[in-house]
DNA sequence: TGAATTCCAACTAGTTTAGTCGGAAATATT
DNA sequence: AATATTTCCGACTAAACTAGTTGGAATTCA
């Protein structure tokens, strides 16, 4: 029930390029470093990211890696979707025409499913970059307090 | 994010034999061609479940396994847990002293899937075999009404 | 031109998944 | 006592997936 390491850096990534949204073009370089990523990989990673549209890129020297979007109008559920495709605890609910179930419409444990998936769903739909930059300045002002007093 | 075969097989299977609860013991062979998963891949999983304490067995002829607590005691939580392990979606909030995160305190993205990780748990430990059975008595009514209009 | 950077395709070691296989031990029935 | 049924146990395995690595082409800035 974990995401691969798809979702977990693509999340990260995103997250970084949030944080330094407004500034130009960001290197991947810049970004496996600061999240401590394999760079080859990553580049797997944010060219799915491109064709989802989510980043954009500028090549050649002083290139890099930019969000396509607001922070605000980036969810993370567009991020883990389109690294690691559809989410849900078994193909019954992600797949509308699986043949797994022979009695899809009868089947107590894919109600189950399909309330984890909902769940799961709620949280990563209504969660946005945006969303998680307010969650780091209260974070961040948290620890200054801590230091201070 | 999909549970294994594991957790999905487990689930079906406990489920069926809390269709038969207070029946007597239910033997592998008869879950297996009823849910439709291979009896001796279904036995290890059911070794698991016997390991967990959640069913009990009567070896030799005319043995079987049986629930070992009510329905209404018995969680999906625990079903899954026992044979997925702890459920999340990363290591840093599933293992609670995970190295893979170097600054816990501060890093958001690990509060998207602690997020996550509670909704999940929310789901599948409130939801208990006696709410499944529910379920299926549910979708048995409605199945018969609209037979009947 | 040279350095920095993205883009692209192929390869790979290791792990996990979803089983299979063969037989030993226990118990009810005949 | 013999037999059939059933759980219990451990080892094996093909295929898929994960988490990368490798090598180089194309693009752009200085």
């Amino acid at each position: 029930m974990k995401f691969s390491t798809k979702g977990r850096y693509g999340l990260k990534a995103m997250f970084d390029l949030a944080t330094h949204h407004g500034n130009g073009p960001i290197t991947l370089k810049n970004i496996a470093q600061r999240q401590d990523i394999s760079e080859h990989y990553l580049e797997q990673l944010i060219a799915t990211l491109r064709r989802a549209e989510l980043v954009k890129s500028v090549r050649g020297a002083q290139g890099g890696y930019m969000l396509n979007h607001p922070p605000e109008e980036i969810t993370v559920g567009e991020i883990i979707r389109s690294l690691e495709g559809p989410v849900g605890p078994a193909d019954c609910v992600i797949d509308a025409d699986s043949d797994e179930c022979r009695n899809q419409e009868s089947c107590v444990t894919r109600l189950v499913w399909a309330r984890i998936q909902e769940s799961v769903n709620d949280v990563i739909d209504s969660t946005t970059l945006a969303d998680m930059l307010e969650d780091q300045e209260r974070i961040n002002n948290k620890k200054n307090y801590m230091f201070y007093i």
